[in-house]
DNA sequence: CATCGCCTGTATAACGTTATAGAGCCGCAC
DNA sequence: GTGCGGCTCTATAACGTTATACAGGCGATG
């Protein structure tokens, strides 16, 4: 096909391994041969075979970030980070798309495809503790999310708790009482739905308020759609709530379109909080108060944690790293000064 | 590392090459020991080695797709059809985000990447025709969006200037006079811009209505906030617009958000439509009228024809398609009924 | 009974790279 | 002048796979 190695030594005159050292710096090449290899390649246009590189030193330089959706805006942004974290690291990071799906999480983890990457960061939500402790691949693993904890694998994810501690005690600092929460999730399906399920009803009891099953919507997915139907049913409640947890920022924006089609005020008659911190939610009307985790943080942190184990460099028992977050209050909680 | 076929050949007492035919049913095994081979590599847990594979066969089974922006939901939505129409097929698809940076694009063109695809789906915008036909890898390409045409690869895209003119005299339908256009570039940067201005144009021209320079907005990119500030320069002007049309959907969310912070009511004061038809233009408030792509088509199109000249399948000379675009009237320009 | 062809399986040469062992050369010390 | 170490460079064996050429057995055909 292309150019290789043989056609650059030739050109040259000098061995393969010679180019090899030039292009790898192996070892080290005189500096005339090295000048004239150097010319070789830039005439012909080398660029070495990538899947031969890998046979021989059992490295691709590729890493895959895989993702339970890929049109969650929070999950694009996340990337965006990781790709560049990544590139500067000298690897090439590849998406996937395991769409919610527990087949493709297991076959990410037991790695079908475990020979083209050297590296894998996983946020599953369909797999448990179980199926992380009883992978078989070796190939290194970040997870991210709080999908599954108390594994032996570097781990990295926000306070899901805490998050839902904050949302919620902001909500009743603005006085409101009848607090509902959307994206609650049947079976044991989805972990950290339940963690902010339980940092939602801590934080009711923390504040003196009950807690009201009525009021925990379920869903079967987290998207725009899923919000604004669970914010239907809780409308259709006899005493419907003053305020509205969504399990992310997506299922909140739907929630407040079900609140603009029913003619009711936001914040006045009902406040919404979300989490992730979309940038959606900063374009939208009213926009979205939320709770922002440092995605930032997370990507570098999940790209550079993976690195330092495909090359060894991190010996270490694995890490769990909560990464911060931080409430930002937007006009669907009424802006500070009103 | 892990299982390999002579580990396999060793177990079932075979040799090599029996094993390979029995996992790439190239050649007829007898069925006695196919069944041998076949217990060997369930016990042992076997999958090929993708990389020695491709090394032999010359293909990866990878196929990439480079798009400007990775979290602009439009290629976000592609994405997600993209890679579900190339695993129908037998393929892997890996994203590949070029940012909108002209470097990028060229290093994807020709390939430094080149030997561990199989085939390319490049959405240009910051290259044009003549950077394409310069191009020296061999690997397959096609090509999506108006960012080039007149080149001799496979190319998909809507009609830019049909779909302005359907916006357009949408906008003229309704009522409005005063119609300004947000997204035109500065330069010969992108073409699709240069396209959609020139729809507008044409379609205020057969309609009777003047062509005003000052309603034509420039914006450095083409996200939420450079339609926010530019529906603001338009708002300062004198005598503002009474309708918009946008670059693309994000472009009209900005504005709208805009209008929102002016207090100004949509669709009675200022009418707004975009392009692309993204999920989130579907859950505004107000909802947003658009041109919608018929992104499954694209996206389905696109790899077929690229897997067709991967596999050899398509001898035929490039062909350039134009997928079918649609109005969808949403509250933003007034509901059908009011 | 020799010949042919089919069927099943085997041995082996690539694919393009990198790491290891070693070859040649030169200068220096004994 | 023999031996030794340091410096460049070369020859070559892997890495795990697939495709090609080939070998052996066996039934059918002439």
């Amino acid at each position: 096909m292309g150019v290789n190695l043989k056609d650059i030594a030739q050109r040259a005159g000098v061995s393969l391994a010679t180019v090899s050292n030039v292009v790898n710096g192996y070892r080290p090449v005189g500096e005339r041969t090295r000048q004239r290899v150097q010319q070789a390649i830039d005439e012909l246009g080398y660029s070495p075979n990538l899947g031969a590189r890998h046979l021989r030193r059992g490295r691709t330089g590729l890493i895959a970030l895989a993702i339970p959706e890929l049109n969650n805006p929070y999950f694009a942004e996340l990337a965006e980070i990781a790709i560049s974290e990544a590139a500067a690291l000298g690897y090439t990071l590849v998406m996937e798309n395991t769409a919610a799906d527990r087949k493709a999480e297991l076959a990410l983890l037991d790695g079908t495809r475990r020979h083209i990457i050297d590296g894998l960061i996983l946020s599953p939500v369909r797999i448990g503790r179980e199926e992380v402790l009883a992978r078989s691949a070796d190939t290194p693993l970040v997870l991210i999310g709080e999908g599954v904890s108390d594994v032996p694998y570097d781990h990295i994810a926000i306070d899901n708790v805490a998050a839902s501690h904050a949302a919620i005690q902001h909500l009743v600092a603005i006085g409101r009482r009848r607090i509902a929460f959307i994206g609650a999730t049947p079976g044991g399906d989805r972990q950290s739905a339940h963690l902010r399920v339980r940092g939602y009803r801590e934080a009711l009891v923390a504040a003196g308020l009950p807690y009201r099953p009525r009021l925990v919507a379920r869903t079967d997915a987290f998207g725009r759609l899923d919000g604004k139907r669970a914010m239907r049913d809780l409308l259709a409640l006899g005493d419907p709530p003053d305020a509205v947890f969504g399990y992310n920022d997506l299922v909140a924006i739907g929630a407040l379109r079900t609140l603009a089609e029913a003619g009711l005020r936001v914040p006045e008659d009902v406040a919404v909080v979300g989490i992730d911190d979309i940038e959606e939610g900063r374009f939208g009307t009213p926009t979205l108060t939320t709770i922002a985790p440092d995605k930032r943080e997370i990507g570098r942190l999940a790209v550079r944690r993976l690195v330092a184990r495909i090359e060894g460099t991190a010996v270490a028992a694995p890490l769990t790293v909560q990464t911060p977050f931080r409430l930002v209050r937007r006009e669907s909680t009424g802006t500070p000064g009103g």
